[in-house]
RNA sequence: UGCCCGAUGGUGUAAUGGUAGCACAAACGACUCUGACUCGUUUUGUCUAGGUUCGAGUCCUAGUCGGGCAGCCA
C-alpha cells in the first residue's frame, strides 16, 4: 500500500486500530488516552519508532492524547542521560505529524487525590508538552500511591511480604511445567505484612531480605500468576525520585498502575508482554478502583535485515569501538539514525508501511531503504559531486575561462528552481565514469567515445595520458560547446550523461560512505553477532565539492547526483572544514562488472 | 514435553463467510541531460488433514511448524 507520509494522511487498518476503532464508535471512553513508556536505561532505536508511530497515531486519529512515560522502576539501571536523549528522539520522530498528541505533564506534579464516583481516587492529568515548565511523567511520580494500593491489597488478603531468599523464591516458583510451592510466609496475617511492609519503606532491612507479593496462585500454568512480586527493596538513590525511597515496585505492578493514573485507555505493547496481561488484568481488578480501567494489547515488534536493536548489544557494537557512539551513523538508534539523515517523515512512512500484527516477521531492509530514497527523492535539492576524481582537460576550452551553466535544483519540484555551475578546462569526472576497456553497454566514458557532462556539454574523449609508471593523469577531451542548453545542438544524444565538477571552482571535502553493519541479513541467528560485522561499513574519501556546497548547513538535504543521498554530518562539521556524510546510495540497476 | 500466541507469493501486509489485493523485491520493456525518478508488463501465495456451509484465507477439530513465558529487568 503506497503510504503518503504527509501530516494528515490517514493511516492503514490493523488489529489495534480497529478495536480502537470499535471502541470510538461505541463512545466507551471520552477520549483516546495511549502511552509510550520507554524505560531510561539506553537509546531508542528503530524498533521503537514502531510503537511511538503506533502509540501517538492512535493518539492523532482520534483527537486524542499519548503521554510519554519514563518507566523508571530500576534505580540501578538508569539514568538521566537517557531520559534526556529519549525525549528528544521522540520529539524529533513526531514533530509536525503527533507533537499537539504529545502529553506531558507539569513540572513536579504528582497524581491528585480527587474523589470518583464517591471514592477516594488518584489522577494526573497532561499539560501540551509545548506548555512551559512541563515535562515528560514518570512512574517514579507515582511511588506514594502505589504504595498505598499496596497497603490496601495486604489489607484485602491480596498481597503478602514474604521472606524467602532470592534463590529460593525462584525454587518456590517452580517450572512452566511443574507447579510451584507456595511461600511459608503467604499466610501471615495482613497486620503483620501490613508492619513489616511500613519498616521495609523506612528502611529497616537491607536489599533483598524481604519482598510483598500478590497471592494469586501458586500452581497456575501461567508462571506469573504464580505469587509474583510486587516490591523488592533496593537501597539505591533514584535518579528522578532522589534518594526518598529504598522500596521499589516492579514493572508489573507499576505499570499497569500507572496507566491508570493517567487516565490511558489503550496500553499498547510487544509481544513478550502477553503472558503478563492476566496479571495486569488482575492488580487493577483486585483494588476495586472507581474509574474506567486500561487494557493491555500487545504486538509483534519489529525485526529489520541486517540490523540488531538489542540494547545490550547495541551498547556491545558501543563499547567494542565497532561504531564511534551510539549516534554513529550507522547504528539503527534514532540518533544515528538522526544523524545519518534520515529524515523522521521517512521513518514514519516505513513504520507506518509495515503494518501492525501479532506476526514475529523479519522486514527486509529494502522496504527501510525504499522509503528513506522516496522521501529524499521529493525533498533533496541535486549537487554535482565527485567522490574520487580523475582530471579531464578540455583542451579546446581556453585555460582562465569560465562557461556558466545552469543547473537544477530539483526535478520532482512542481516550480523547479536553478544555480549556475561553473564548466572550465579543467574538471572532476568520476573514476568509475571512465573505462579504458569498457564492458558491453557500458555507457560512460570509453576510449574515442562521447559522454554529456549533466547541465554542460557534450565531450569526446580524444587522448589518455599516463605517467611512466602506467598510472592514469588525466583524459584529454574536446567538448562540443554547441550542444550547451541554448546551443543549435542541445538534442543531440549521447547514451551516458555523467556528473563533474570544475577543478578551479570546487571544494575538498570529507566524505564519509556508510554502508550496512552487518553483511549477514540475520546477524544474530547463530548469536554471533560481532562475527558478521561488515569491515568495509565506512569509507572516507577525500571529495570535490560543486563550489555552493560552501553554504550547506546540517539541515540540508542534498542528492549528489547520480551518488545518493548527502548531508552535513551535524557533529563532526567545523566551519571552513565540512564533513559530508552519504544518507543512502540511489538504487543502482547497472550491475557492476 | 505445562500455558499463551501466531502461520496468506522471496519479504511485509490486506481481504471481518462471497472476484485473494497492495507495497517492497525480482525479471523484462518504455522514457530519460541522474543506469535515479516515472510509466507499462510479467513471475511467485492462503502450512497439512478433516469438518460446518450453497460458498472457507476467514468458522470448528486435530496435527505440523514458528515465537513467547520459569529476573528481586522492563
Amino acid at each position: 500500500m503506497p503510504v503518503d507520509p504527509s501530516p494528515s494522511a490517514p493511516a492503514p487498518s490493523d488489529f489495534i486500530r480497529d478495536i480502537v476503532a470499535g471502541h470510538v464508535a461505541e463512545k466507551l471512553y471520552p477520549k483516546i488516552v495511549t502511552r509510550f513508556p520507554p524505560e531510561p536505561n539506553g537509546y531508542l532505536h528503530i524498533g521503537h519508532a514502531k510503537s511511538i508511530c503506533l502509540n501517538f497515531g492512535l493518539a492523532r486519529e482520534h483527537n486524542g492524547q499519548c503521554n510519554l512515560r519514563f518507566d523508571d522502576t530500576n534505580p540501578a539501571k538508569e539514568e538521566v542521560e537517557y531520559v534526556d536523549s529519549i525525549t528528544a528522539d521522540v520529539r524529533w520522530l513526531i514533530a509536525g505529524w503527533a507533537d499537539h498528541c504529545l502529553g506531558f505533564k507539569p513540572k513536579g506534579a504528582h497524581p491528585a487525590r480527587i474523589t470518583s464516583a464517591g471514592q477516594p481516587d488518584f489522577f494526573l492529568g497532561p499539560v501540551p508538552a509545548d506548555a512551559p515548565n512541563s515535562e515528560p511523567f514518570f512512574a517514579s511520580d507515582y511511588f506514594e500511591p502505589l504504595y498505598e494500593y499496596a497497603v490496601e491489597l495486604i489489607r484485602r488478603g491480596q498481597a503478602y511480604v514474604c521472606d524467602l531468599t532470592a534463590k529460593e523464591t525462584d525454587e518456590y516458583r517452580g517450572a512452566p511445567d511443574r507447579p510451584g510451592r507456595e511461600s511459608p510466609w503467604r499466610n501471615r496475617t495482613a497486620a503483620e505484612s501490613l508492619d513489616l511492609f511500613n519498616r521495609m519503606r523506612a528502611g529497616e532491612f537491607p536489599d533483598g531480605a524481604r519482598t510483598l507479593r500478590a497471592r494469586i496462585d501458586m500452581a497456575s500454568p501461567n508462571v506469573w500468576l504464580r505469587d509474583p512480586l510486587l516490591y523488592r527493596i533496593r537501597h539505591v538513590p533514584h535518579h528522578h525520585a532522589g534518594d526518598k525511597w529504598c522500596l521499589y515496585p516492579l514493572y508489573d505492578y507499576a505499570h499497569c498502575l500507572s496507566d491508570y493514573l493517567e487516565g490511558i485507555t489503550h496500553s499498547v505493547c510487544t509481544l513478550e508482554f502477553e503472558v503478563h496481561r492476566p496479571l495486569y488484568d488482575w492488580i487493577l481488578g483486585s483494588l476495586g478502583l472507581p474509574r474506567p480501567l486500561p487494557h493491555q494489547y500487545e504486538f509483534a515488534k519489529l525485526n529489520l535485515g541486517y540490523t540488531i536493536v538489542s540494547k545490550r548489544k547495541l551498547l556491545t557494537l558501543v563499547n567494542e569501538k565497532i561504531v564511534t557512539g551510539w549516534d554513529d551513523p550507522r547504528m539503527p538508534t534514532l540518533a544515528g539514525l538522526r544523524r545519518r539523515g534520515i529524515p523522521a517523515s521517512a521513518l514514519r512512512a516505513f513504520v507506518t508501511g509495515v503494518g501492525v500484527t501479532k506476526f514475529d516477521s523479519v522486514t527486509e531492509v529494502a522496504v527501510f531503504e525504499n522509503a528513506v530514497r522516496n522521501d529524499l527523492n521529493a525533498s533533496a535539492q541535486r549537487r554535482l559531486a565527485v567522490l574520487r576524481p580523475v582530471k579531464v582537460v578540455l583542451t579546446n576550452i581556453p585555460a582562465g575561462e569560465l562557461i556558466e551553466c545552469m543547473a537544477t535544483n530539483n526535478p520532482q519540484s512542481d516550480t523547479p528552481t536553478t544555480r549556475p555551475l561553473a564548466l572550465t578546462r579543467e574538471v572532476f569526472i568520476e573514476a568509475d565514469d571512465f573505462a579504458e576497456a569498457p564492458p558491453p553497454k557500458y555507457f560512460r566514458l570509453k576510449p574515442g567515445g562521447e559522454v554529456r557532462l549533466k547541465y554542460a556539454c557534450i565531450i569526446k574523449l580524444d587522448e589518455i595520458v599516463k605517467d611512466t609508471a602506467g598510472r592514469l593523469v588525466e583524459l584529454r577531451c574536446t567538448a562540443d560547446l554547441t550542444t550547451r542548453a541554448g546551443g543549435p545542438n542541445v538534442a543531440r544524444k549521447v547514451k551516458g550523461t555523467i556528473h563533474w565538477v570544475s577543478a578551479t571552482h570546487c571544494l575538498d571535502a570529507e566524505v564519509r560512505l556508510y554502508d550496512r553493519l552487518f553483511n549477514v541479513a540475520e546477524p544474530d541467528a547463530d548469536g554471533k553477532f560481532l562475527d558478521h560485522v561488515n569491515p568495509h561499513s565506512l569509507e572516507v574519501v577525500t571529495a570535490r565539492l560543486e563550489a555552493s556546497l560552501a553554504r550547506a548547513t546540517p539541515h540540508d538535504r542534498f542528492q549528489f547526483e547520480r551518488l545518493g543521498y548527502f548531508d552535513l554530518d551535524p557533529k563532526d562539521s567545523i566551519p571552513g572544514r565540512p564533513v559530508f556524510h552519504r544518507t543512502i546510495t540511489l538504487k543502482d540497476t547497472w550491475t557492476k562488472v
